[in-house]
DNA sequence: ATAATAGGTTTGTGGTAAAAACTGGTTTTT
DNA sequence: AAAAACCAGTTTTTACCACAAACCTATTAT
């Protein structure tokens, strides 16, 4: 291996999807039909409040949609990943195959 | 993808090694034969003081061996990875692949 | 009436990455 | 001889960030 390849390599990570519980729901997203708050919440096990701040960075960053609506009266949130998002995560693998064991 | 498969899987991600700078670190161990400061140094493009804290995590968590000594009159360091380390980032590429796109 | 569900926000704690400055010596350059 | 640069760090400071727990508003189920 040259210095070349490997030089730098850890700045092209993008930390956004790195995050392991961030990299599980762009996972999901990728294959999912339809995914909501509350699916995520029992798949992944964490904390609604951890949920919620995982969620808020993907969003801002552009990497997935949050849809709001009610049923009924009860809210109801779904989410799916944008075409950057997409492009993103991709982009993600990639960069990190440079980093894995032959 | 079933929620079992997916359930949990970020906590099996092992967050020494998945740091980016580690990652590349370890890399570089897998396959180089003799490894010092400053080759890591220049190769990484991180500031001494950085890399001597990655350094130090590695080495307390058993990752990685360091080896100090006097060449003539100048200190030395090289390091190399151990047998622990080599498992464990193995097993934590094994981990990774569940989170990558199919 | 009470508990549980839905989808969060707010607050607080602790950990951690990263840069900059400092250290103490050695070697090289001028 | 003095200055600059190299070697391999440690210490200090800054700033972010993951995570948990508590709180919130409203609705629905028992």
């Amino acid at each position: 291996m040259s210095k070349k390849q490997v030089n730098q390599i850890h700045n092209s990570i993008n930390r956004v999807v790195h995050e392991p519980v961030r990299l599980a729901i762009l996972k999901i997203l990728t294959s999912a039909k339809e995914v909501d708050f509350n699916f995520l919440l029992t798949t992944l096990g964490v904390t609604k409040g951890n949920l919620a701040t995982h969620i808020n960075k993907l969003e801002t960053t552009g990497l997935i949609e949050v849809k709001k609506e009610f049923r009924g009266k009860v809210p109801h949130t779904s989410y799916k990943i944008t075409k950057t998002g997409r492009r993103q995560f991709q982009k993600y693998w990639e960069n990190m195959k440079a980093l894995a064991p032959e």
